[in-house]
RNA sequence: GGUUCCGUAGCUCAAUGGAUAGAGCAACUGCCUUCUAAGCAGUAGGUUGAAGGUUCGAGUCCUUCCGGGACCA
């Protein structure tokens, strides 16, 4: 059985209140007494801001604050010391409790899994269209969807991952189209083409084609091989047999891509739906809507919906084939049937936000009872420095290329340094390919998800710094250490006189919930990224000021190895909450 | 036109309404005979887009405007 951590902040709070009923005669709410971080520039642990009580009180910032101090240091064991400054009572922990906190987590083998909550959550991200490879935006949602995921299982919800191909659509059949017209015998085997890669090609060409066609056209008039796309759409639907043998082809050829950049990219879902299976199902809920008068047949025959608000939307085109939002109905019912879900999280870009608004209140009206448990969770672009990719004229940043060249740079790199000997070429490829993943998935986590994100291609990821790479460094050099350590060293130090880096480093390590806590009320995996970092540059300062190992006093050795040991420990935990992965040796 | 997101150092980003707005990159100085120098220590770099307002206190909240993106028309 884990010793228990100790809560600070609860403690604290509690002791707080109580102080200012007994010294002022004042019931604070818990809330009121909102404890902060002490700025590292001041002696401390915890601030309390004393100005909003000064008047209940009728005393000065100063007097109060001293008050409130003399009596929590005389009457709680937390508080070794505390300072006033500036109208703040900064709270300094005891040396002792730090020890303890420190014990306590290194006794802890699950720390930083959060107790158990009865809520089931199905995230839903990656959602590619099989019509072009994916580039530097989806591995944005890719990563965002998957780390999301791990965090809110480390906060203790049941998590269900799940993808949904778009397989089907006028996109779709425009590189169908493309390829009847331009591929001839050619395939994915005979041109040494990766799937995605090949299938995109012709979706490019599609787009080319169309707009030679367009220019000579008069104004008004549909290019023939759009033309030929549309009534390929409606064919598909009416599962021609020619149409399938061709759909199902290369979407195969696709999806072959798609699971080599998915194994690179270390994503994995728990089920996969895909819209041509849900389509129908979507159309069903239309006619339901039509029954329920919700939804109406406009003159042109399209199926609309009026939405306060929200404007008319069509569900259903004129040709009766569906469309993008007829699928998200059919597929919010099935998946609510599979998972009965307490939340249902879509990870998609911004651009999406009204479509998702218009989504739920679909739901609401059709009275589905899961409807406010649907949220959008939305993410900034990733933009290049001409504006935003686009995969059919061809100026996107392609994932496979990008992680490819990221692993080379590492290669060249290491081909400089000795600390990799022993390495056999398997495990050498493998931690290149580990280093390039940790530095673009850091990039591209680190970032808070509403922001939109500029890459330039001409700027390399970076490898030095704040950056994934950083904290991968921190984490080889704690596994060197414990590698050379004795083998009779211990792990359970007797207590010894802190210093003030290994107080702040303990105290980084106990913040891992709490961070943990807000990446998961705030959908920020950003939030764990910089608490990562902050807890790695830290201990570099310690490591690069204190001896471990060369430490002559025995106990003092033990505690800072033991140290090391947890900050590795919260440093991987914190990374697999990024998807991101740390090797032994670099 | 309407809705919405964003605007912080040259660049990329931090900062639960709190103290003198912090990091990294790029530039410049130091530190490898010692636990991994992909590191550490330091110098320099700011009217937080602008103006009002709320507050003991605003980069953060409210209003208006400016700039950028996205979406709906």
């Amino acid at each position: 059985m884990p010793i228990e951590i100790i809560p600070l902040e609860p403690t604290l709070r509690s002791a707080i209140q109580q102080a200012f009923l007994k010294c002022y005669n004042l019931t604070l709410s818990e809330a009121a007494c909102s404890l902060q971080v002490t700025r590292k520039e001041f002696e401390g642990t915890f601030s309390l801001p004393v100005f909003p009580f000064c008047k209940s009180c009728q005393a000065q910032p100063t007097e109060l604050a001293e008050t409130i101090g003399q009596w929590l240091q005389t009457h709680t064991d937390l508080i070794a010391r505390y300072h006033v400054i500036n109208g703040f009572l900064n709270l300094v922990i005891d040396a002792a409790i730090w020890m303890a906190i420190l014990k306590s987590i290194a006794d802890n083998p699950s720390y930083g899994h959060l107790p158990k909550q009865k809520r089931r959550v199905v995230v839903e991200f990656s959602c590619p269209n099989t019509n072009k490879p994916q580039h530097l935006g989806h591995l944005r949602n890719n990563f965002l969807g998957s780390s999301l995921a791990a965090i809110l299982d480390a906060a203790g919800y049941t998590v269900h991952k799940v993808n949904l191909i778009n397989d089907r659509g006028i996109h779709i059949c425009k590189s169908m189209v493309a390829y009847q017209q331009f591929g001839g015998d050619a395939t994915p085997a005979s041109t040494g083409i990766k799937g995605d890669h090949f299938v995109g090609n012709y979706y490019v060409k599609f787009d080319q084609v169309y707009k030679e066609e367009l220019a000579l056209l008069p104004e008004g008039e549909t290019p023939l091989i759009l033309q030929k796309a549309q009534r390929m759409l409606v064919e598909w639907e009416k599962g021609d047999s020619v149409v399938m043998a061709l759909w199902q082809k290369m979407n195969g050829w696709v999806y072959d891509g798609f699971n080599v950049t998915y194994n690179q990219l270390g994503v994995t879902f728990d089920k996969t739906y895909y819209e041509s299976e849900a389509y129908l199902l979507g159309k069903s809920i239309v006619e339901e809507g039509v029954h329920k008068n919700i939804f109406y047949k406009r003159t042109d025959g399209a199926i609309a919906v009026d939405l306060e608000g929200l404007g008319e939307k069509v569900l259903l085109r004129s040709d009766g084939t569906a469309i993008y939002i007829t699928q998200d109905l059919g597929i919010a019912d099935w998946r609510y049937a599979d998972y009965h879900f307490d939340q249902m999280i879509y990870v998609v870009g911004n651009e999406q936000t009204y479509h998702f608004k218009v989504l739920f209140a679909i739901m609401s009206q059709l009275g589905r009872p899961y409807a406010t448990a649907m949220h959008h969770f939305p993410y900034g672009m990733v933009d290049l420095p001409d504006g935003k990719m686009k995969s059919r004229e061809g100026n996107v940043v392609d994932a496979d290329h990008l992680i490819d060249e990221m692993a080379g740079t590492v290669g060249n790199y290491m081909g400089h340094t000795h600390k990799t000997e022993g390495l056999t070429q398997e495990e050498l490829e493998k931690l290149h390919h580990t280093l390039a993943m940790g530095a673009l998935k850091f990039f591209l986590l680190r970032v808070a998800p509403q922001k939109r994100m500029l890459f330039n291609p001409n700027d390399s990821i970076d490898f030095q710094g704040d950056t994934g790479t950083f904290i991968q460094y921190t984490y080889a050099r704690i596994c060197s250490l414990i590698r050379k350590a004795q083998a009779n060293q211990t792990l359970d130090p007797p207590s010894i006189q802190l210093s003030q880096l290994e107080q702040a480093l303990i105290f980084q390590l106990y913040r891992l919930p709490a961070a943990i806590e807000e990446a998961a009320v705030t959908y920020m995996p950003s939030v764990i990224a910089n608490y990562a970092l902050e807890l790695a540059k830290t201990y570099n300062r310690f490591y690069a000021s204190a001896p471990i190992l060369r430490e002559a006093n025995p106990s003092i050795r033990a505690v800072r190895l033991l140290l090391s040991v947890c900050v590795g420990r919260v440093l991987k935990k914190s990374m697999a909450l990024l998807t991101i992965e740390l090797p032994e040796k670099m």
